[in-house]
DNA sequence: GCATATTTGTCCGTATGTATA
DNA sequence: CTATACATACGGACAAATATG
């Protein structure tokens, strides 16, 4: 069962060249859990992982420690590290805590700079671009960007670090749903209503969308799970 | 210079017994970090720490991971980590993100479980206790738990260690204040006060409480900074 | 339920590169 | 500029806990 993971993780073997090696094993790590490669509540042997990646144990250790405390790697005493699998609470605090900062950072965003403006703006672009050609999956990304540079707008590294957090982890949640253009597309179209309301200052009104946008987003995951769990639907595994 | 680091650790050696080493080592680093026995800025060594607290340098090097992550500790890249230093804009950046997550969970506080109530006054009377006795760190650390109180109305896990690791920062940064008491006495009253608020329903009006207190707070702490930078005052070290 | 194999937790020694006196 | 001290990273070892047959 190791034999899959090791040939997985062998290809990124040549990407480890300078800087820190725990830094940069903990970003090929994250890489293949944010992306799918690695599936929720996988284990990450430390034998395994190690030789597929031509680092030691203690090296690995650490890396693991990082990836833990981001919340993707959930570390079980005398067990083992293993890929966190998001639960239906999960979802509902995850929005909780994305509601708090982000409706704030927009609320506030009177005194953001215009740098921090324009981040938004380009984000919204790059999702349309990703809409036009097709790719859900880039759609997905970009939308993760504009709630990135709308908890940006609160000028805040802390704020910034947080919620980058909170994204790795929804990143997981998204595997759940089966349909990633149905999912993401429709909020594009609000993306760029909120940035509008953001140029014009309109800035409670854009919190207020965004608010009511991000209720309906986790409602909709929250049902995704809800039918995953669910035995008389046809889950796929 | 390393001979006072060790025999202040030493003491601790004799705590180190059961569940995971690399969880104890940082439990004893952070009590030392957020009292003040490790001043901030100050480095930590490797070797002599680990000496100091028989542990290894591996499972020392991932304690270390864990407080960096928690901000109470820097990493330098090939130098080694340091205690955090907080800074002016760090001490503004704190109050930003504690503002969107307590005035956040104050105002949505009508669905709160009696106990995350409750909690918030146990606090409040910890702090009177404290304050009766002439505990002026006790008196402090009972408002931290106030404001830990007030997160936790979110009824959310992350809120709750996100704030857990926001008021660890601020334990640092209150080791700029010469004057614990004058410092955090006046708040024992704001507490009483939001508390009554909270009980009696008025959210709002208690979150619009708090906020002006935390941005009285903010003044305080960043006027101390100020203080500590003009060299015209006389900065004792 | 038990004996065995695997894996983690932890320590040690060491080589190499980097920063600082 | 050299030398020293230290962090980085590796590999091996062993006990303890867990998983497996």
């Amino acid at each position: 069962m190791t034999e899959e993971l090791t040939d997985l993780l062998a290809g990124s073997r040549n990407l480890v060249g300078r800087s820190s090696t725990v830094e940069r094993v903990a970003d090929v790590l994250r890489g293949h859990i944010i992306d799918g490669a690695l599936a929720p509540g996988a284990r990450l042997s430390e034998e395994a992982i190690g030789a597929a990646l031509g680092v030691s144990r203690n090296t690995l250790r650490e890396a693991f420690r990082l990836l833990s405390h981001e919340g993707l790697l959930v570390h079980e005493f005398n067990r083992g590290v293993f890929v966190a699998k998001p639960t239906a609470e999960d979802v509902v605090d995850l929005y909780r805590v994305r509601r708090a900062l982000e409706l704030s950072a927009l609320r506030g965003a009177a005194e953001a700079s215009d740098e921090a403006v324009a981040l938004v703006g380009a984000s919204v672009e790059m999702g349309q671009r990703a809409f036009d050609s097709g790719d859900w999956w880039g759609l997905g990304t970009a939308n993760m960007r504009f709630h990135q540079a709308i908890a940006g707008l609160a000028g805040s590294p802390r704020t910034d670090e947080i919620v980058r957090r909170l994204l790795a982890e929804l990143r997981l949640v998204f595997h759940v749903m089966s349909a990633p253009r149905e999912f993401h597309a429709p909020y594009l179209e609000q993306n760029k209503e909120i940035h509008r309301m953001l140029c014009e200052g309109r800035l409670d009104e854009a919190a207020d969308r965004l608010g009511g946008y991000l209720d309906v987003a986790e409602r909709q995951l929250v049902d995704a799970f809800a039918e995953l769990d669910d035995p008389r639907s046809q889950a796929p595994a």
